[in-house]
Formats: C-alpha cells, sequence, structure tokens
DNA sequence: CACGATTTGGGAAACCATTCACAAGCGCGT
DNA sequence: ACGCGCTTGTGAATGGTTTCCCAAATCGTG
C-alpha cells in the first residue's frame, strides 16, 4: 500500500480517509443499482443496508464529499452516484493496460466488471511469441518489446500486472518509466516503485490464508 | 469484511489483530522464499525491507505469535515459518470449494499460488449443464444441484464464489447452509450470512476505482 | 404557521493500528 | 569473564478510523 496521503495543497483542502475511498466504490455500484429501479432518494440507513456497514460510518464517509443529503429526507440517487463519481474521478475515460495474458490476465481481460465502471482494457501484452498477434475478447496482444510504444499510443496511465511472479518487478519497472503511475498488481511479489506511483496489491493465495486463519479459531484453535 | 475479532476465550487468550493476520501471509511467502535460498537466520529488518513493511511493525506482528527471535541475531527462517503457518492454520489440510466455473473461476481453478500454499481445489461446481462433466485442471465440474453432497463428501469448510452477481446470495446460503464457514466472495455483492460465517470480498473493479482516485489527486485534482 | 417525525452532518469519545524509542538479551572477540 | 555491537520485544506516544450522540434542517400535517 504504497499511497500516502498527498498533504492536501494550501486550499480548503478536503482530504478523503483511504478506508473511505475503499468504501465509495461500493455504495457507487449499490446506487447504480437503485437508480436503475427508479429509486430516486435513499437514506443513509437504507444504503448502509445495503453495502453492509453501519449508517453513521456511512454519513461520514458521504460527508467528506460536501454536504449533498437533505435532512429528513435523504440523498438523492442521482447526485449521490455523479459525486462519487467525481471524487473516483471517473467521469474521465481511463485506458488500462494488461500485461501478462496468461489463465488470469484472459479472465481479467473479459471482466464485464472493468467495462461496466468506465475501464477500457486498452491493451494486452505478453512476451509469448505463442500468444502474441492473438486477439483476446477484442483486443490483439502485443509483444512485449513494444510494451513503451504501447503505453505511449493508448495515453495508458493505470496497468494491471498479472505476469508470472520472477518477472513482475521488471515489467513494473518498464512500465513506470513509460509514465504508468498506478499498477494493480496480481504477482506474488512486493513490487517496488518511486514515490508517485500506486501499487495495489491482490493476493489470491493471502486471500485463503486469512479465511484459514478464522477457521482456525473458530475449532476450538487450542492454544499451545 | 464480517469478520469479528471472537472475544477470546478464558484463557491467556493471545489475540491476533486482523491488520497483522493479513500481513502475516506475506511473511510465510517472503519466509518461504528464503527458506529456498538456503537462508537460515533473518533480521526484522531484512524481513521488513522484503515484505515493504517497517521493521518496528513487523516486531510487533511477530510478537503476537510468541517470542521466536533471538536478540542480536534475528528470526531462525524455519521456526518462524512453521509458527506463522500454524497460527495462519495451515497445518491442517483443507480442502476449497469453487462455485462459478466462468473465465474467472477457471482461471482461479488453475492457479498455482493455490495448490502450492496447501489449499486443494477440491471441487469445481456449475450450473451450466454445458460446463458440468467436463475436467477443468484436473477436477471435474459438478451440477449445482449436488452443491450439498459435494460440500458434504469432501468435508468442505471454505468455499470460492465466482458466480454471477445475481444468484452468488442464493448458492452463498446453500454452501452455508451445507456446512460452509468461510466464503471467498469474487461476486460484486455484499452477502449478508450468519455471524458464525466469514466472508472476504474481492472486488476488482473497486480497486481499479481506488487507482482512479489517486490518479485525480495526482493530476491537479481540482477541488471544484 | 407551528409541531412532530425524520434524517443529515459533525463534534467528541472510544477504539484500533502504527511508529517511536529504548531496556534487555545474545554472541563474539579479546 | 567482560564489554561491545547488534537485534529483539514492548511500553508509550501518535495518528487514523469507527462509533456515539445530538443539534440543526427538512417535510408533512393539522
Amino acid at each position: 500500500m504504497t499511497v500516502q496521503r498527498e498533504a492536501a495543497a494550501g486550499n480548503g483542502a478536503r482530504v478523503v480517509p483511504d478506508a473511505t475511498v475503499a468504501r465509495l466504490a461500493v455504495y457507487l455500484r449499490v446506487l447504480t443499482g437503485l437508480g436503475e429501479d427508479a429509486t430516486t432518494t435513499v437514506s443513509s440507513e437504507e444504503l448502509a443496508a445495503a453495502t453492509g456497514v453501519n449508517s453513521a460510518k456511512l454519513r461520514k464517509d458521504l460527508s467528506f464529499l460536501g454536504s449533498y443529503g437533505i435532512r429528513g429526507v435523504g440523498y438523492d440517487v442521482a447526485t449521490l452516484a455523479e459525486q462519487i463519481s467525481r471524487v473516483l474521478g471517473l467521469t474521465v475515460h481511463r485506458n488500462v493496460a494488461l500485461v501478462g495474458v496468461g489463465n488470469l490476465g484472459q479472465a481479467l481481460a473479459g471482466y464485464a466488471g472493468f467495462a461496466s465502471r468506465g475501464f477500457r482494457i486498452a491493451a494486452l501484452i505478453d512476451a509469448d511469441p505463442g500468444r502474441v498477434g492473438t486477439t483476446v475478447h477484442g483486443v490483439t496482444v502485443r509483444d512485449l518489446t513494444d510494451l513503451e510504444h504501447v503505453v505511449a499510443d493508448e495515453k495508458i496511465t493505470i496497468a494491471v500486472l498479472t505476469t508470472p511472479a520472477p518477472v513482475a518487478q521488471e515489467v513494473c519497472d518498464r512500465l513506470v518509466a513509460a509514465g504508468v503511475t498506478s499498477i494493480l498488481n496480481f504477482a506474488p511479489v512486493v513490487l517496488s516503485v518511486p514515490h508517485h506511483v500506486d501499487v495495489r496489491k491482490v493476493d489470491l493465495a493471502a486471500e485463503l490464508q486469512i479465511l484459514s486463519f478464522h477457521e482456525n479459531r473458530k475449532n476450538g484453535a487450542l492454544i499451545v
């Protein structure tokens, strides 16, 4: 989690806590669903129930965006969704590169959730000559040697890294040198990056291990 | 994050904080790597550097396991790995069921990181008749209607949920009724479960949105 | 227009996690 | 046997997050 809170500029600077940012995405998804049901307003209590948080926390989270609720009524679904989108920077379109078109890479390339939330997988990159040139979910796989060109041409600032662990750091360095400033890392490796680059790591095996810990606790959890 | 700290039993009860548990998995991976390099001891400073945390935090984390370091020397790699495995409950073998054998499900079924860390995908379950009966990464896909039998027969307590969102809650309910007590949820849905069941959610689109937020901040982040 | 029911926004307290700082313990060299 | 350098383990301080709680704002009704 190489995400430091940039000590807010000279203005009245509203700083949104990291914990809040992580939840905004969830609120937004639920709000989008409500919008499709033609629901026009929602109270913090209702939205909190739908997103699995407590309503005080939800209200505090939303208060960081500004004051968009109406006392005695609730929040306007459309307005709130719009404000969250704004804060999350989803109003501008973002092109994403995916490096490492293996099993997981291919699955992610086709993941509907990305496209439907405004992220376009604009480039697929792989080192395997057998894969280069093939088309996966409508996008042609480019060779790893072209990485720098692809990143520049497609104006890419966000990359998804699904390479094998041994090459992850090297590929990461090249992405950063080419101008990428955010990386979603699925390789089981701790990446080191300059301070201006954000990395988020998704560690699938670690997730299961955390569940295993809780399983262990539940079954007696004998303390030796 | 439906993971409440079960108010430790009557004994001297050492409670490992959630934040620490999440990092233990990372330490363990690095330790395993060191073990293969025939490194026998490691200092908190070295291990901290390799895992991207600060050394004080690492030492505090490890202190929850007990006192396995040697002052002036460091930690024995093998011993430490063993202790972490014990606390994470990785000493017992755990069978995992995966429900929803779509793109993502297939990729996860073949994910080497699961197998190499002691999690065996013991069952694949899907509702699509076209997929039932096929073999994916050596495991035969079973029909959703057999879910209860499969869970019971394979003594499964952990499930990975990669179904489409609309059926996730329903499948979840059946898993829980069948005896599953931990769920790793990839469906973009907030699951509701009884208090004795732990759910961890991996929200891929949310991860990109969080990166998007930080991108936004970096580029001026005009405050309107 | 006043009142009661409702719901937000946010100050303050409680809780949890991280970082600091250093005493205590260990091994090695002399 | 002793001192020195190194490293752990942990209290105390700090910083961040969640929860509590209630004044202020809004709506609908009489």
